[in-house]
This record gives C-alpha cells, sequence and structure tokens, in this order.
DNA sequence: CGTAACCTTGACGTGGAGGTTAGGCTCCCC
DNA sequence: GGGGAGCCTAACCTCCACGTCAAGGTTACG
C-alpha cells in the first residue's frame, strides 16, 4: 500500500491537507457544506479522505466561480444526491423516489455547468482584449523608443 | 447621430445603465476606482459615457475574475495610465518617465492576463468534468428507467 | 413661486466569510 | 501520571461591499 492514509484524519490534518484554517472547517460544517464529521471520545472531530477531496472542489467553486457558500452548498448537496443513489442502488429502493432525487441532482448540475461554460466564454473574450492591449502596450512602448533614439540621435 | 448621448449624465442614469445602485458608484469613487466626476453648480455629480464604460468594466472583472476591489483598482489604474500616456502623447514631455508608466502599467495587465489565462483553463477542466458527471447522470437515469420497466414487466 | 423628482453628505446597519481569543478538555508519549 | 501538543465550544471581532435611513439642498417644470 502507498503510504495508505492513516484512514482517519484530525481537524489539523485536514487543515494543513487544504490550506484552509481548522475555523474554516468547522465553518463548512456549520453551513453544512461539510457533513458533520465522526467524533473520538473526547469530541475531536475525525475525517476520512472524502472530506480532504470535498473541501478542495468547495475550494475550486469559491474560487472559480466566485459564488456564495450557500450556492456552492446546493453543488456539492447533488453530489451527495449521486453518492447515495449509488450507494443504496442494489437495495433495490424506491424507484421512483430515486429517480425524482438524481432528477434533483442532474438540474443543479446543469446549472453548475451553465454557470461555468458563460464564464468560458466570458472569460475567453476578456482574455483576447487583454491580449490586444497588450499589444498596444508594445506598440507605445517600441514609438517611446524610437522618440529617444530620435532624441539621442539630436543630440549627438 | 444615433440618439447622441447628452454628453453628460447624472447618476442616477448611470445607475440605470450600468444595473448598479448610486451608492455602489458613490461607494466606487469614494474607493478611487472611479475618478471624481465633475459636478454642478449645486453639486450634483456629473458622468460622462466613460465612466459608464469603466463601471460596466469593473463589473466584469468582479463578476468574472471574483477579485476584491482594491485589486480591480490596481487594474483600472494601468488602463488610466494608458489613458494618460496616448493624451500627453505629443507634448513630448519625459519620454523616460513615460516609459517607467507605461512598464508599470504592463505589468499589471500582464498579471491580470496570467490570472484569466489561468482561470480559462481551470474552468474549462470544470467543465469537462460536468459533462462527464452530466454523462453518469444520464447513465444512471437510463438504468433506473430499466429498472422501472422491468418492474412493470414483472408484474404485467 | 411651489413642488416633485433628483441629488447631497453622513452615519449606521447588514450579510458573507471567516479570524481571534478565552477557558477548558483530550490524546499521546515519556 | 504529568506535560505539552492538539482539539473543543462560545463569543466576540473584522473586513468587504455595499444597503438603508435621515435631514436637507438642487433642478426643472408649470
Amino acid at each position: 500500500m502507498p503510504e495508505a492514509s492513516k484512514a482517519y484524519l484530525q481537524i489539523g490534518e485536514v487543515a494543513d491537507r487544504t490550506g484552509v484554517t481548522q475555523r474554516t472547517l468547522r465553518f463548512y460544517e456549520e453551513k453544512g457544506l461539510l457533513k458533520p464529521p465522526t467524533r473520538m471520545e473526547g469530541g475531536f472531530r475525525l475525517y476520512f479522505e472524502d472530506d480532504v477531496v470535498r473541501v478542495e472542489q468547495i475550494r475550486r467553486l469559491q474560487n472559480l466561480l466566485g459564488i456564495a457558500l450557500a450556492e456552492i452548498k446546493e453543488m456539492v448537496d447533488a453530489d451527495e444526491v449521486l453518492r447515495e443513489i449509488k450507494a443504496q442502488y442494489r437495495h433495490e429502493a424506491d424507484v421512483v423516489e430515486k429517480k425524482r432525487q438524481l432528477q434533483r441532482a442532474t438540474e443543479v448540475v446543469e446549472k453548475q455547468y451553465a454557470i461555468v461554460r458563460q464564464k468560458v466564454e466570458q472569460m475567453q473574450e476578456m482574455r483576447a482584449d487583454l491580449e490586444k492591449r497588450l499589444k498596444r502596450f508594445a506598440e507605445r512602448m517600441a514609438e517611446l523608443e524610437g522618440l529617444e533614439q530620435e532624441a539621442v540621435a539630436g543630440r549627438g
């Protein structure tokens, strides 16, 4: 096993791995973005690898999309639904209910997808703009350097 | 002339056009994101078309990049520098100084460009992920529908 | 001149996303 | 079994990006 992860992690380790503070982890838990972890006897939180992944996902959504945590919660919840459906899949539960949930999850992810697609487009526009601008800057710079040469030549 | 804009705008109009509140415009001014507009006799702010463009730019940066206003200020300042250089271009001012400013502006825009490029990349990744996920959702859904058919057949 | 619509500054409030501090408990190792 | 590192909750604080009055001045129109 490749350094097979101790199967559980305390909050400090999760914080180190994800680069957020312990406070932030507790805060996310409070806001429902992280499911309440199991605890040791004394009350210490016990996390698992999944939680690290989850936190990373939250951070990506936050940084990239710049959306509110409330909305991010919706998105990670959609994930959870899929996971659950998968888990109890062979449990032959109420198929209609599963379909309903899956439908709901799909809608949320489609919403997220729409946001991302739109942003990608807009950002590509912005990137093109910036390229143009940099080009113009470079041209100006070249012109200024030309002027400088003239001045030198004039004096020389 | 196509409805040639009254050449000046009061704060209310700017607010309407840009979709931000008057408060926000004053706030941006306070924070140096908008240059203090000229005023009428009585103190009413007088804006011009440029200001509308500026506000739109600020909003784009805010929504797309999700960065702090302080950083946005740096970016729009870079623009200002270019504008100034252009304006006094034939004024034959200190070329060395102009070069220095232009250099500075270029750096800021390059920074912005780097951010945008990185985000575009990451968001494209995210988009791909979401596409996969949607595909999996659809598959699950198909499976569930299969189960449903079986059940119906079994009963029938 | 009246008045309605628009604007001014100033001050305080708010919601989101955590940071910080206090006071105490737990875990683990020597 | 004692001590230090790590963790707990609770409460308060901060920063940002505005929102929301309040009290009053300005402008345009009839």
